[in-house]
This record gives structure tokens, sequence and C-alpha cells, in this order.
DNA sequence: TTATTTAATTCAAACGTTTGAGTTGAATAA
DNA sequence: TTATTCAACTCAAACGTTTGAATTAAATAA
């Protein structure tokens, strides 16, 4: 490594105190003028910047977030992260970035390295794993710390922490009665099991919109993940009447439902219109492209880093948990009308 | 925030020194065995961790590495992302991730950053900005100060540090071949600006099988990012004699090469056959799939932080640069024979 | 002259840890 | 008895910074 500057380096060259040092780089009026002004070019010029570890012990404060997802490939948890990292950068923070891979152990002991690090805070959202199971115990220690955190888009009710999450009842409702309003007349739904609060709310959403249509909700098949996914998606096109529109509640369950619909040799989006939740690299590349809902990544990013950053700024005055909705949007494509 | 264990805490519970407490815990045998016992089971009892800054602090070292990205929505990025953390994580290294978004200014405030957190280490991959401009100054620095360095995928001939590439001539190579094998008489290459050398890399390897099945290289398309992409490519058709295959240099310029090939009522693969670099989520998912190069990013990664580490732990024995070449692979889809 | 004010600077403790060099006091050897 | 050894523990410095309190020396007031 480099020779680094320090107070102490800088003290033995003028024969001042590290104090004197330390103040004059703060422009402290303790201070002579004529000293402050050399030690500050003296400082300058030699690029001094203050060492980092002795300020974080001193403060007890690292500077650092610490972010958990499931994973990264999924464009929505790319556009989160940039949003949290704008927001915390712009406000003098770095980001910790780890992977639960959807993983409950993973998950735990990533949270334990956080712990470890000292981060001053922690955004994440939930692993699959975790939500299934139930097994939410090492997130509460994190609360019961008294370590500020955020969940965004998955979270669960028995968490007490400041929450943000997509309007997915509305996104729901707002894909259903576009398919509606194009005069579809039965419409399937592809989603998740029970258990995940998401898929159960973009369903709420889907009902929602069909019941201000009077219709019954036709088809909808929950696909389990442990299993082949496209066999399950194939049960759509299985019952008598074939569906005319189909409201999936990822791009992957859309486009596989749209392939499958191809190889029928329906017409997307003539005799089907398909809609999936999240706007990724999948709907934008796919033949024919997919209409998909806008979750806005990057505003939920930046409204957790924010809601987390206020959090860590004000410990003390521990108001109550927040929870905030960020607003749905739909972008159209070929495969609806 | 909550009570925090310390050795004073400790110290004091027991009437000893700090110092008898730190070595009690290190197990030196210093230390009466019955204290020491009774010094380690309190210490169990309360979950007692050392203060990461006070270490941080003391051995100059935060065992963090820093990881420099483009961006994150490229199934290749994560994946590298992927195996540094798995890595690091083994060694108990964390990780801190940035993201640069292309640009130049982005990734030198991100260098900046990460010196001023001082990670132990960074492992980066350059951003087209920073490599069609050719300013490498803040990477350079890096190097001056002797912060080791890996780069990867993204490097560049004038920075002096460990790389860990892509096989890209090897895939360039691979895929062409099988085109040849498959029959394949026309074969155009969409690849980017020569300023990249991975396009570069790969085109050579294009270029190479040709060679070897006597065959001019046909059409080669050049896109240029700053304008509309499905535009270019559409000169793929623009000449008298389509091509019956295509060799796209990521996974987007293949699917839409493919798109416009279905658009022109193509068969694929019967008429013409695709395959692109990068197996990514856009070529699992298109219709038809995508045959591509796998460039193992994960592995890319594990390399990229084991070479980081490695320098990080005998710095001193000044080796000169190593570079490592990564495998590539292909997988066959629907969309070759 | 002597006390008081003021400017300029230094002291010292604190953040929590590690570790080589002391310091005890008791047991053993000569 | 008196020196020697040893186990068990403490001291103190170091990492680099901040900051209220204390010190200095000179200038001013009484």
């Amino acid at each position: 490594m480099k020779f680094k500057v320090t107070l102490k380096t800088i003290a033995k060259e003028f024969g001042v105190s590290i104090s004197t040092v330390s103040k004059a780089l703060k422009d402290s009026p303790d201070i002579g003028l004529e000293t402050r002004e050399k030690i500050q070019a003296f400082a300058k010029m030699y690029n001094y910047k203050p060492n980092s570890f002795a300020l974080n012990l001193r403060n007890q404060k690292s500077q650092v977030i610490g972010v958990v997802v499931p994973e990264l490939i999924h464009h929505f948890f790319s556009e989160v992260i940039s949003g949290i990292e704008e927001e915390a950068n712009k406000r003098g923070y770095n980001v910790m970035i780890c992977l639960s891979d959807e993983s409950f152990e993973k998950e735990k002991a990533n949270l334990e390295m956080l712990m470890n690090a000292n981060v001053d805070g922690v955004v994440m959202s939930i692993a699959k794993e975790s939500l299934r199971s139930g097994k939410l115990a090492h997130i509460n220690q994190i609360i019961q710390d008294e370590v500020p955190l955020v969940l965004f888009d998955r979270v669960h009710k028995a968490l007490h922490c400041d929450k943000v999450v997509g309007d997915d009842v509305g996104g729901g409702f707002l894909a259903t009665h576009h398919l509606l309003e194009e005069g579809r007349k039965h419409i399937a739904m592809i989603t998740t099991p029970d258990h995940l609060k998401i898929g159960n709310d973009r369903k709420k959403g889907f009902l929602k919109a069909l019941k201000q249509y009077q219709q019954n909700p036709s088809l909808i098949v929950e696909v389990d993940e442990q299993e082949e996914i496209e066999e399950q998606i194939a049960q759509v096109y299985g019952s008598e009447i074939l569906p005319d529109a189909v409201f999936a509640v990822n791009e992957v369950y859309a486009v596989v439902a749209m392939k499958l619909a191809l190889k029928k040799g329906l017409k997307v989006p003539k005799d089907i219109s398909l809609i999936g939740y999240t706007n990724g690299v999948i709907s934008k590349y796919s033949t024919p492209s997919l209409s998909s809902v806008v979750q806005n990544g990057f505003l939920m990013g930046k409204e957790s880093g924010a809601m987390l950053l206020d959090r860590i700024e004000t410990r003390g005055d521990n108001m109550s948990a927040e929870q905030k909705l960020i607003q749905a949007d739909i972008v159209f494509r070929e495969s609806t009308q």
C-alpha cells in the first residue's frame, strides 16, 4: 500500500499537535488564520482523506447500508438496487449487496454478515423459502437489535418495520381492466401459490376488475415452482373453452403462456391477448413483444433507500413503522390490442 | 441501538483487565485455564462479537472487496457477481457492489467511493464510455496506489493488472464452426464497433472458423449503440443474397435479428440458423429459443475473486500481473439445427 | 504592578481491539 | 535464606480521528 497522509504526518510536518491539524482542517476559529491556511493548503496538496476506519470507530457508524435481495437477474431487483444506490450515494452512504438466492439459510447468513460488518441499516426483500416456511426469526432479530430495516416488495405482516410495496392490487386491476376493455370474455390468470402475498394481491385486483364488468372469474392456474412450470401453464389451454386473454403474475409465466398459445396456432393478439406483470427484458424482446405491468422498481428502490436513511438519521425518535405504496403502470406492446 | 458487549464490559464483569479478556478469548496460555473458561462462557452467552470498526482500524483492513460493473440487468454480470460473492464469502470477505451505468463519470465516482471506504481490493469490468474514450486514468490511479485490482471481461491492454477474460476467440470459433457444420454457406455476423476488444475477439474466432472451411467472410454488420439498433441489424437482410445463418455478438442483437427474419417470413432454423453470444433469459425465453455461447460468468466471478484475494493476502510479493482465460461453451436450442 | 482577558495551541480521553513488554506473588531450587 | 523460575495477569502503545477542557503566553485593563 502506498504511503498514507494522516493528521500525524501533517502535524509533524508543521511541528504542531494533531488536534491543531484536525481543527485547522475543520476551519475551526480556535486555530490562527495563518496556521489554518497553510495546513489546509498542505492537506489539499497531498490529497489528505480522513481515514474511514478511524471515523467509523469514533462515530460508531459505517455509512454503509446493507441490501439483501433474492437475486439479481430479475430486471426488477436490478432496478430497485439502482434506485437504492442512487439515493444512498446522494446522501453519502455506500451500499453492500447480498444475494439470498431465495434460500433461507443464505438469507440468514447474509444478515449475520451485514450485522457483523456493522451496517447502519438494511433494505431487503424476503427470500421465497423464508416466506414459504414462515421462518422469519432472523429478520425479527434485526428489528429487536434496533437496526433500521426497510422491507420492500416481498414483505410479511408479522414483521413490524418500514415497508415499501408495489400497488399489486392496483396493477392487477389495471391489467385486467385493459383486457376487459378490449372486449375479452374469458380471461385466465396464471399466479403463484397463496402464501406469496404479491401473487395474492395481483389476483385480488384481477377479481376486482372482473367483478366490475360482471364477469365470473374463469380459469386461475397456480404454478408451483418446485415442479415443471410449462406443464402447469399448459392447463390454461386444457379446458373446453379456450381463454381469449391471459394475465400472468410474472413475465416468465406470460412468455411461456404465449409460447404455448403460438404452438397451438393461436394468433397473438387477435385470438388471444396476453399481459404479464414485470416489465423486463423478456417482455421487451419476445416475439411478439409482451405488454406488461410496470413496477417502477427504480422508484421503489429510491423510496426504500430514503425511508431507511431517514430512519437511520433520526434514530431515537421512534415513530412507528410506515408503509408506502408504489403505483403500477402499464406499457403496451404487441401482445395486446 | 441495543447495548453492545465489548471487552471492557466483560473485563468489568470479572474485575480483570481488558487484555486478560482479549487473550482469554483467543485461548492464550498466558491466561489461567479457569479464567479463560469462565470468560469464554460469558462471551458466548452474551454473544460477544469483536467490533469490526476497531479491528479494521487496527489491521488497516476492511475485509471488503469492491466490485464495479456496468450494470446488473445482464445475466452475465449477475452471474459474475454471484461467483465473486461466493468466493469472497468463503474466504471471509464482504462485497461492495457499484454500478457504473456504462458511464465514465459514474465509474470514476465509484472508484473514489471504494477507495474512500478503504476496500482491500477491487474487481471491475470497464464501462463502455471509458473504453470508447480511452479515459483510463482513474483506473491507473488504483494501480499506482497499489490497491489490488482484477479486471474481468472488459479489460484494456494499457492497464497492467490481473485480468480474467472469456475465451472470446474460442467462443466465436465454436459458434461459427457449428453453423458451418450445419452446412451453412452465407454466415453473417453482427458485432460491435472495433474499439471493444470483446467484439473484436469474437470476430477473430468467426473469421478463423470461416477460413478453416475456406469460406470468405460474408456480411459483417457493426452496430453502433448510439443509434437505433433495429435499423442497423436490418442491413443483414439488405443485400441480394440472404444469409442462411447469423452469429451475433450478444443476445439482444441475436433476438432482434431473429425477429426481423421471422417478419421476413424466414423459417428458423430451416431457412436461417441463429446463434448469439451470452446465454441469458432473452435467449432462453424467446420463441423460438436461441442457441447461445455460454460465457460461464459464475466461474469467471469465482476466478476473479480468487485472484484478487490471493493478491490481497500476499501483497508485497509483487509477482507480475496474471491473465486467465475462461473457456466458452455452447448450449443448443431451437434456433439452430 | 498585578490581575484579567484573549488568542493560539496542546492535552487527554474516547471509540474497541491486539500484543510485546512489564509486573506481581508464590513456588521451587540452590 | 536468598536467588530463580514460573504462572497469571496488567500496562501501554498503536491504529487515526474528534473535541471539551486545560495550558500557555501575550495583550489589555485596573
